[in-house]
RNA sequence: GGGCGAUUAGCUCAGUUGGUUAGAGCACUUGCCUUACAAGCAAGGGGUCAUAGGUUCGAGUCCUAUAUCGCCCACCA
């Protein structure tokens, strides 16, 4: 028997090893319907955050819901290398022992690598148990694992034959902390305080100079030209003349070209083609040299003369102040300006020209575009909006810049003999060949994801059964990374969507609204709220709290009524079972039901619609809020109070059982622990284990007119219990029945040692809903607030005759308005003139 | 500059294709240890739905502005 309370450690004590163990996870089973969702990897960096944990929950409840449904259900687990992230992290740890890893070999490098992922992959298989998912861990997958990079050596060899991808030198964002190339996506743009420094470039043989303003003045040293805009009246007669670079002494010309906006600054733009995306297409435009200043650290090169060595902004300093002393600096004008910071390392990322890979954009972008134009094979995503981001990402986007100088991800497939180069899923034959040092961009795998991890590039049974995925579960932060990249490289190499449905959810922030970080200290660890309230708890909140792609608050609070809830339930549970003790199958059954057993089995009915409607529309907020009213007010409040006093009979006992049972089940894809532990102890069922039971049906055939009646009961009792507690009315009162009664009313407000079949000369009360009358009868005289009280509830009823009145006469309402509602306002207007006519006469 | 979201009870949030008098949790008031649960039960108070117009028989919901907050993208010499 259940314990008086319910104690989610022991629960949820021993459960994900006994569901491994029975294997209850694994897919496979060819006669029912696929449904497959790809987890989206976590990154072998850390430990699951409240994020992971939501967006986990939200893939359990699909893959537990439609695996009671009967379909063959494949979730499938994996982890994602997380390249810089993760590099970055074990460089980090390497320094703290005071070993410097970029002194270490790469193989040796590799070798602390691997096992900081087996440690770190390690916690997440712990804390994907605590969280209770059903992943088949038969087909878990890691990003570098040898299938997957077979199928990324695959598809960069084939998009390189495409000519989709290629290797060019150009300007790419440059993170000199991890001192590798970044994507556009990875570049943070923050605002942050700076300067416009307008430094004079004199005319050459001349005391006449144009004023540069610029940003970032140690660049100047890279400076191949100074644009003017070609119809700027002002710079005309400069143009083709040079310019002295100052510091440097060095002759630049002066040219003409639209990149120069006459609105903006002086209107005059230094030219530095190494260290500047627009500038380098000048340079392109009017063959510019391209002169590199910086090294890939972030300091100073060469070129810079005597500031070779010094960090960037330390050479941007002393600049200022060499430029100052020999008064060619005029001015600084600071100013708030957006500067591009690394994702991950958060310095400021330096513009630089690299040979580097790409992927070329368009094609598979404008494919993408084509695509989703047509509802039957695009991505949908749910909210719909969400799809905008896609679409606008897909019009704008540019050459993804794939290469990284890191040692920890897939070692691009290209070598090199002097000039040649050879591309290829192994190495070439001949002597010679060296192949590239660079590694791809995470992003590069977990683009393949959907189809990677199911056996690509071979053409497996499980591709064809599984791809593509039915729905794919992302916060919209991850949409231009990863929901992106996915769906054109799905379209590309197996040419259709990868998912049929993209359901995007939103960010964790902290009670203030402010987004969880490290570096505010309110992260919240998923283990401790599992430890404090249980992993049913935790989960329930994160689903049901909030709309489709909102951002959700953290509430402890919630959490904890979330406890309550559970707790609920486990002694409404406890009231079964107990009186269920001896009730055999045999016994059940639903014939010869009371009026109030029809009446909870046609709300249950109502709500195994409601459910089942909301659970495939991913609307879990609405799923909570069904199941919460139904269990806590239905059943709990109402109908087990209406059981207690036929607790012998087989129907309730059967009302209870039916009830109950379809209740773990619709909870159970919410909150997987306790409606097992639950489902357990029932005296019989319809499966070894609640989650490969199946999942209740809306049965019409359950639902009854009854209903009706009952809910007249109810609200009597509403009645008379307001009006008993408003009148301050205690245990001495008379009631005198006006019109046939029920017995559950007279049962529930235990009216019948107070009934009397004469009047009494005494206060008098008239108590009714219009479906059951009796006057009530209390020692007290009529005060003042009673009275107060009466024509309070008169006048509101009057009030509300009006305004019916008022909507009845309205022909325009008359006309237009659905026939039903009409009649039942007609119908509702009679109820109140009869009700008022009664409290008026009482 | 372009786009998106939010604005509803003291707080956190729901509110479906427009359709009774706008809901929940927490908090609050009153009365209850009623043998599943006091982490509970019963009853209750509390909202001019950001503002201004408009469409409609009817608007929290649709349209047009405006305000405030937040996010994304682009630009930023």
């Amino acid at each position: 028997m259940l314990s008086t309370k319910y104690d989610h450690l022991m629960v949820e004590e021993g459960k994900y090893e006994k569901w491994i163990a029975k294997g209850y996870f694994k897919s496979g089973d060819l006669t029912k319907k696929p449904f497959c969702i790809v987890i989206p990897p976590p990154n072998v960096t850390g430990k699951l955050h409240l994020g992971h944990a939501w967006d986990t929950g939200i893939q359990d409840a699909i893959i537990r819901y439609k695996r009671m449904q009967g379909y063959d259900a494949l979730w499938v687990p994996g982890m994602d290398h997380a390249g810089i992230a993760t590099q970055a992290k074990i460089d980090k740890k390497l320094k703290s022992e005071g070993i410097n890893p970029r002194e270490m070999d790469r193989e040796e490098w590799l070798k602390v690598a691997w096992s900081w992922k087996d440690e770190y992959a390690n916690n997440i298989h712990k804390q994907w148990a605590k969280l209770g998912l059903s992943l088949d861990y038969d087909h878990e997958r890691f990003t570098l694992d040898d299938g997957l990079s077979k199928a990324v050596k695959h598809v960069f060899v084939t998009l390189y034959n495409k000519g989709l991808i290629y290797r060019g030198e150009r300007i790419i964002n440059w993170d000199p902390e991890a001192m590798t190339a970044l994507s556009n996506e990875e570049v943070i743009y923050k605002d942050v305080k700076g300067a416009f420094y307008h430094i004079k470039y004199y005319l050459e043989d001349s005391n006449d100079y144009l004023e540069v303003a610029t940003t970032r003045p140690e660049t100047l040293f890279g400076d191949t030209a100074v644009a003017v805009n070609p119809d700027d009246s002002r710079y005309q007669k400069y143009i083709g003349k040079n310019v002295i670079l100052p510091i440097v002494n060095k002759k630049i010309p002066v040219i003409a070209d639209m990149h120069a906006d006459p609105e903006f600054g002086t209107g005059v733009v230094k030219i530095t083609p190494a260290h500047d995306p627009n500038d380098f297409e000048v340079g392109n435009r009017h063959n510019l040299e391209r002169i590199v200043v910086i090294n890939p650290d972030g300091t100073m090169n060469e070129n810079a003369g005597k500031y070779k060595g010094l960090d960037r902004f330390e050479c941007r300093k002393q600049l200022i102040k060499d430029l100052k002393d020999a008064d060619l600096l005029l001015e600084i004008e600071e100013i708030t300006h957006s500067v591009g910071h690394s994702e991950r390392t958060d310095v400021m990322v330096e513009p630089y020209l690299s040979k580097q890979w790409f992927v070329k954009m368009r094609p598979l972008a404008d494919a993408v575009l084509e695509n989703q134009k047509n509802k039957d094979t695009k991505v949908n995503f749910v909210p719909k909006r969400f799809e905008k981001i896609m679409n606008h990402w897909m019009t704008i986007t540019y050459d993804w810049c794939i290469s990284r100088q890191l040692w920890w991800g897939h070692r691009i497939p290209a070598w090199y003999k002097g000039d040649e180069v050879y591309v290829g899923e192994t190495e070439p034959e001949g002597e010679g060949w060296v192949q590239d040092t660079d590694v791809l961009d995470t992003w590069f795998s977990s683009a393949l994801w959907p189809f990677s991890t199911l056996g690509f590039p071979e053409n497996t049974d499980m591709l064809k059964r599984y791809y593509p995925n039915d729905v794919l579960i992302s916060g919209y932060d991850i949409i231009p990374f990863w929901v992106n990249r996915m769906t054109f490289q799905g379209l590309e190499f197996m040419k259709q969507r990868p998912f049929k449905e993209c359901l995007i959810h939103g960010l964790i922030r902290d009670k203030e609204g402010r987004k969880m970080s490290k570096s505010l200290g309110n992260g919240i660890d998923p283990m401790d709220v599992i430890q404090e309230y249980g992993a049913d708890a935790l989960r329930y909140f994160l689903l049901t709290a909030t709309s489709a792609g909102m951002d959700l608050r953290y509430d402890e609070e919630k959490v904890k009524s979330t406890w309550n809830f559970i707790n609920k339930l486990w002694n409404a549970s406890r009231f079964c079972l107990l009186n269920m003790e001896d009730f055999k199958e045999s016994d059940y059954t639903l014939k010869e039901l009371k009026k109030e057993d029809k009446w909870i089995i046609t709300r249950c009915n109502k709500t195994i619609k409601e459910v089942i409607k909301y659970m495939d529309k991913y609307e879990f907020n609405n799923v909570g809020a069904n199941l919460y009213s139904f269990i806590w007010n239905d059943f709990c409040d109402t109908y087990i109070e209406f059981a207690k006093f036929s607790l012998d009979s087989k129907a309730t006992k059967s009302t209870l059982y039916y009830v109950i049972c379809n209740i773990l089940k619709m909870l159970h894809p919410l909150m997987p622990y306790v409606t097992d532990e639950i489902y357990n102890k029932l005296p019989f069922k319809d499966s070894e284990n609640i989650m490969i039971s199946k999942y209740p049906m809306y049965d019409k055939k359950m639902i009854f007119k009854e209903e009706e009646e009952v809910n007249h009961i109810i609200d009597f009792i509403k009645v008379f219990r307001n009006i008993k507690q408003e009148q301050g009315i205690g245990k001495e009162f008379k009631v005198k029945l006006n019109s046939k009664f029920d017995d559950l009313i007279i049962k529930m407000l235990k009216l019948d040692s107070h009934i009397i079949d004469k009047e009494l000369d005494i206060t008098k009360y008239n108590v009714t809903n219009n479906y059951y009358t009796l006057d009530l009868y209390y020692e007290k005289q009529e005060t003042e607030n009673d009275r107060i009280l009466k024509e309070k509830q008169i006048e509101s009823l009057k009030n509300s005759i009006l305004r019916r009145e008022k909507l009845l006469s309205n022909e325009g309402y008359l006309t237009k308005a659905p026939k039903e509602l009409v009649e039942s306002e007609k119908a509702k207007l009679k109820e109140e003139k009869e009700l008022l006519e009664k409290l008026l006469n009482a």
